[in-house]
DNA sequence: TTGTATGCGTTATCAA
DNA sequence: TTGATAACGCATACAA
């Protein structure tokens, strides 16, 4: 019996009189092996409690059974939705997953991952948006013989490296959904400028407006940055327009949650007197009054296909589908003009 | 240069003509060596690019460099602050941070991080709440050999293997806050039974009340379940009493907002018609109008501190400071009552 | 100040 | 079907 340290497979070969090699064996499932000693093995193992130890096996194997979420995004219902997704599809595998956050402001950034990247050396990363749009980090990854998928609103990268959502068809529906309702003044509170999903919400937008034949207003276009902030700014400017639209898409929940403040503050009734469609589905979303109308981002189900894209790169089906559905999400917070 | 893989410790000794161990002591800042074969195996290292392999360390030194977060908590701001506060905790070691939830739910929650632990080995383990409240599960690391540090409303454990904010004292400020506005009838909308944070913020509130020589009415207290769904259904509840309450303290933000929401689907106006109090100081919180007066959880800094003493037990202050303080936020949500 | 030999716990090679 | 022996890449004890 061992001090007070742990069994190795040492103790294991020798207590059962065989060799550590054959111990590897019965560890690793191998066909070859008699049914006799395997399960003397299987005795002895289960007898001493031995459990292989993960270090060594990432040593010998030149691989460990870690997957990272590398992120450079403050929202904390979207982390906590990748990390969901990714564990979910980490799920029965021996992987387990490590967050890395990076500051989006920093100088350094591709030298700060480089660095965890070595220091850590993660069988595989899952990059998330914005981060993930960042070439240079996909090919540092690449560089350094690191797996990684890349999460967004847009096909990144190849099949492979990519799973994404189709933020522009999306918004265009919930756009013409809101057409279909009789809106024609509607207004759009855009995401961050330099990002591919604020573009592609933004695209959306106006792709909805031009097929009903209707011109986009710039006055009824503003700038926001995915902050409740800058969605009651927006909302406010929107509501205080001498002519003011009856409904607005803000590109995501946060800040149309933002806008139904403002206007509430400057005495709007909603959606009696403007309609709001968000952006996302966080459980926000429904807990405000009246509950929000917003497009469901499939972020979970994105995070768990990069999961299993990472750790089962001989699963022909996971690496071909990359492209996860939105889907409207219709509550209170939408009703046709009553003006 | 190495073929395609890493450069290794040997690569930089044969190219540097010394030995292994030299270089080893190069890496780990061994004081006794000498400048000039210092300086050449450095620029060896820098030349080649080589690092270190982290798992081959982790087996030579019996130690990863892994720190993991256990929990069973749902809240996406709370587990991302925690994990903002251990990375902080964290920065400027070698450590990261891995992330394991499991279900409370689940009948082997034992067996499922014993697992964890077994399997992946990491240095130690900060356990969030409310499963931290388990003392089982603490015993299982300790038997692991693992290190552990426990985050709570009270000191569940050694100082060693404690961080705790003081809840109840926390609780009895905000109320003694509603009763110095010249608020009576206090309502309470209580956490979820069998953990120790509802615990002591009721407590927190008796303790309140008695102070100022008020009764506790049992009709406003009201059972929750820190989801905002129950906020709603408490709130409900107490707004349509007869003689309703002037102010509501609930044990969470969520709650909180909650209520607030159920309060004004009953026509009521906050702050004039009913004062509300949450628990937590949630990005939320000042995102809702009128914006919610609270108490701020140290929680950032309580996983700070717990990842510091996890990787720093020599760190006497570290291991000292358990307790880190509560403060009251006042807000828009509270003015004196007004019937 | 530096080097040699050995250990850490596993898997891989190749022969038996 | 099994086993002896050598990797894997780094650290430590003990010499020199």
């Amino acid at each position: 019996m061992a001090s007070d340290s742990k069994p190795t497979i040492n103790d294991v070969a020798r207590i059962a009189e065989v060799s550590k090699k054959t111990v590897s064996r019965v560890i690793n499932k191998s066909p070859l092996l008699s049914e006799k000693t395997r399960k003397r093995v299987e005795n002895v193992i289960a007898d001493i409690g031995y459990v292989p130890n993960p270090q060594a096996r990432a040593l010998a194997l030149r691989r460990n059974f870690v997957i990272a979420a590398i992120h450079d995004n403050p929202n904390a219902q979207f982390l906590v939705n990748v990390q969901q997704g990714v564990l979910d599809g980490l799920a029965g595998s021996d992987f387990n997953l490590m967050v890395k956050p990076v500051d989006r402001k920093s100088p350094n950034i591709t030298e700060d991952i480089r660095d965890f990247l070595e220091r850590q050396r993660p069988y595989g990363v899952v990059l998330l948006p914005p981060i993930s749009e960042n070439d240079e980090i996909a090919r540092l990854c690449d560089d350094l013989g690191c797996r990684y998928v890349r999460m967004g609103s847009v096909k990144l990268d190849e099949a492979e490296h990519t799973v994404s959502s189709n933020d522009r068809e999306a918004v265009r529906e919930a756009v013409s959904y809101l057409i279909k309702k009789g809106h024609r003044r509607i207004a759009l509170i855009e995401g961050p400028s330099g990002f591919t999903s604020p573009q592609e919400r933004r695209a959306g937008f106006e792709e909805a407006m031009a097929a009903a034949g209707l011109e986009v207003d710039e006055a009824l276009v503003r700038p926001g940055s995915y902050t409740f902030e800058s969605g009651v700014s927006a909302g406010q400017a929107l509501v205080e327009l001498e002519n003011r639209p009856t409904a607005i898409f803000a590109c995501n929940d946060e800040m149309a949650i933002g806008a139904m403040i403002a206007a509430r503050r400057s005495g709007l009734l909603i959606p009696e007197d403007v309609s709001i469609v968000g952006f996302d589905d966080t459980p926000l979303s429904s807990h405000v009054w009246p509950s929000l109308t917003t497009v469901r981002w499939p972020i979970v189900d994105m995070a768990r296909t990069a999961a299993k894209k990472l750790i089962s790169p001989e699963d022909a089906e996971a690496n071909a589908t990359w492209l996860l559905p939105s889907a409207l999400i219709e509550r209170s917070s939408v009703v046709p003009p009553t003006v």
